[in-house]
DNA sequence: CGTCGGCTTGAGGGAAATCAAACGATGTGG
DNA sequence: CCACATCGTTTGATTTCCCTCAAGCCGACG
């Protein structure tokens, strides 16, 4: 079974077991109902209405939104096991694309049937909640990382915190994984432009502390990436290197 | 009784009757509650536990980041009717700071009551999901702002998104209101310096599109302001005002 | 009257954007 | 199999937006 990022999040301990049936009763509800997408498929279009959520089985999404004058964000980041577009369930419309950066494939559930679902499990509308607060949490670290950090505090900060990801979710254990991202969406979703990321990941490469080819993210000096992304972290996740990085 | 800002929102409107049901428990519980605070007062602190959640009544909140270096970031402006740190609910810590930019008085709900309340009345839980939702959304909307929009975009797209929150909640009706944020806080918000943000305000000045003196904010080319946002806006607001600006 | 917080303005520097072009893979069709 | 088109990456030169540093100003307040 895939761990959930709720295990290593600040989720009250009282309400893991909630959490974990809540979980249970929407991956029941998603079986039988996978959906294959092709790289760059759109699930949700900007401005348009769905009447489903997505759970991912396998591949990576991306929340993005694009301006009239071509500029574009990436919002957030959808890897496995993540639900996508909870809240529809309560907004009429959303600003927001919805696409595939990967092939992926998804479990589908219809409105009717998660609202179904929520009544006779509350755990499941717990569940949601939680989902959509985890989301919130996740934003807000990146609104200090977008706001106030450095081209190279906001890359070093992205790479630790994908590396964590895909670790809890047992996608990888050493330093290097497969990041299906060109320079260009890492630019779109670090609010800077593909020569900029790319200058950044060269300065990076030379020293020795992580490169990007291929496809392919590894890390050579964490603790080296740790000192950059230092100072745009969390308390929390500071606190989690607190020994390793001593102070002068 | 005070609008809220789910009248304007994407809620679908099935579920408004339920939004206002919960809504009304809420504000039924917090009767009595109320406390006062001066400004500048913290109500959670970076990093510590909450065993309650807030009813703005009077005056504004912010929830803000600070990193060790001292750059702060400024995630979100609460307003009088919103609810704040609905997250603790779920999270034992949070590494955000909530405090006082005016003096204020908030309605206090325990998390136990507001437990209770829920079981009894799930409407009450839907309020709560919806609130989350909502931040989140909104969230959604600064992140375009803070990765990808101009000094200027920022500004103006500001200004004009508290006039439109403090006119859905009655608050002002005019093209002025009061802006209790020193420009620094300002900048604190949008990912700019004080120095920058000064800059900026002239330059609206200058060119009478709006001016901020004394704490108060007057728009007086609400249009002029529209146009330098526009580009950054999300599809619902730019559609708001298709009409006006008519494309060459 | 002095000082303190916030506002304002100037001068200079630096981080990132823009403009422009070349390069290397990968794929495709003649 | 090679011409060539495409897509992503890489690098250089130049510009611009915003930051930093610095100082003066204004009103509030003890």
């Amino acid at each position: 079974m895939m761990a959930s990022s709720a295990d290593q999040s600040q989720l009250r301990p009282e309400l893991l077991d909630t959490f974990r049936r809540g979980d249970a009763w929407i991956a029941r509800a998603v079986v039988g109902n996978d959906k294959v997408f092709p790289p760059g498929q759109p699930l949700v279009t900007a401005g348009g209405a769905s009447d489903m959520i997505f759970r991912i089985r396998t591949g990576w999404l991306v929340r993005s939104r694009t301006l009239p004058d071509g500029r574009r964000q990436i919002i957030s980041l959808y890897l496995p096991g993540d639900l996508v577009g909870v809240k529809s369930l309560l907004f009429t419309r959303q600003p927001d694309a919805i696409e595939c950066l990967t092939g992926a494939t998804v479990g589908v559930i219809h409105h009717a049937d998660l609202h179904r679902l929520c009544e006779q499990h509350c755990e499941v509308a717990f569940r949601l909640m939680w989902h959509i607060a985890d989301e919130e949490f996740r934003l807000h670290k990146w609104m200090i990382s977008l706001g106030r950090g450095t081209a190279e505090e906001r890359l070093a900060l992205m790479f630790l915190d994908l590396r964590d990801r895909l670790r809890r979710l047992g996608l990888t254990s050493s330093e290097s994984f497969r990041l299906p991202m060109t320079q260009q969406h890492i630019g779109d979703h670090l609010g800077l432009t593909v020569v900029h990321v790319n200058r950044m990941l060269r300065r990076f490469r030379e020293a020795r502390m992580m490169t990007l080819k291929a496809g392919m993210a590894m890390i050579h000096d964490a603790d080296a990436l740790q000192r950059i992304a230092g100072p745009v972290q969390d308390v929390f996740q500071r606190e989690q290197h607190e020994g390793g990085v001593a102070p002068a």
